[in-house]
DNA sequence: GCGATTTGCCTATATGGTTTAGGTGAACGC
DNA sequence: GCGTTCACCTAAACCATATAGGCAAATCGC
């Protein structure tokens, strides 16, 4: 009887893969198990439980995420890259809908303070440096940015705009146009 | 042996309750069933299955938070409203925040098109009238609207806006000034 | 009132996901 | 070769969902 290869890391890359074709709360471990040809139990091995697994997919997910942003971000200023962090985000949703759904699964507080999670809050900051914000407008800006960003995405995925024939896209580039110019306006001299 | 008097209605109200007491994802019939103190079976007679219940709580958040909203709002214009709205939409969430998840809850197309989800999007065009935003500005405005309040709420109730102690009050008022300037400064002349 | 029917809840049972305890065989260290 | 470890196994308990079928109390026809 061949072994499987089983590794935390193969079972959370299947689980986000999974997550993308079926939904996050279909991420089980009998699925994977059946993804693996193995018996569930046989998991137990490289998993404490179903929630460690969601969480490890989870991680690797808020990473994924940050890099792709950081990638998208880098060299960018001002209303270029407050854009490109945005698309680069919203990008990663629609790519990626199970694995963006994991990344806002609900971690304890202090696996959250050691995750990707900071970094995004990091890219956020950086993307405001164009701004020249004083604190604590900066904080309340991020939040707002925060909140647009996956706010939209979270209603665009979900279709709540596909009942009128505007294009999702348009609205998304005026929001962007709209953030901008309200963080411009809220520079302080 | 009595009868507990169940109704397809005190099973949704419980089940709201249910959720804001222990999140939506813990309302099960199980759960339901121990709360009236009678089997599971006993529940199919009234609800098809858990799928119906969960609809069922998913649209009985989406009235009650419409109806919440409507009475804010009424008789208020401009950035009263705005506010109005806003602070309406979050106080419920943070009042009822496994009701809130419910009202996210994905419904099927037509079921959605019979909801109140109708009556939010047309709350939402009511505010924007003191904005006077042309077509297709007001569906982009209703749509950013939306993303800010139900994103920041996600967020907030997350707990991801815990870790700084700049209190998130101060950043939600801050974001409800933003947005009425942005849509203020995008009147159509 | 009394029989027939409907209603409300029941038991029993099947399916499937989670989790733990304990076992076996293959590979590896020496 | 011998023992240990590792990867996966069987078995079994627990809980949630769902269906089938039964019984008794409530209700209706007369």
């Amino acid at each position: 009887m061949g072994r499987a290869g089983l590794t935390p890391e193969r079972l959370t890359l299947a689980g986000a893969e999974l997550a993308d074709e079926a939904g996050f709360e279909q991420v089980t471990l009998s699925a994977l198990a059946r993804r693996f040809d193995v018996k569930v139990a046989s998991l137990y091995s490289h998993l404490k439980n179903s929630q460690e697994l969601k969480t490890r997919i989870a991680l690797f997910a808020l990473e994924e995420l940050a890099d792709r942003v950081a990638d998208a971000v880098a060299g960018r200023a001002g209303k270029d890259a407050l854009t490109a962090f945005a698309n680069a985000y919203r990008d990663y949703a629609r790519a990626h809908p199970g694995r963006y759904d994991a990344a806002r699964f609900r971690l304890d507080p202090q696996t959250a303070a050691a995750s990707a999670g900071v970094r995004h809050a990091q890219m956020t900051r950086a993307i405001l440096r164009g701004y020249d914000l004083a604190e604590p407008d900066q904080t309340h800006a991020v939040r707002m940015l925060g909140s647009v960003f996956h706010g939209y995405v979270s209603l665009e995925t979900a279709g709540g705009f596909s009942h009128t024939n505007v294009a999702s896209q348009e609205s998304w580039a005026w929001t962007l146009d709209a953030l901008d110019a309200a963080l411009r306006t809220r520079a302080t001299p």
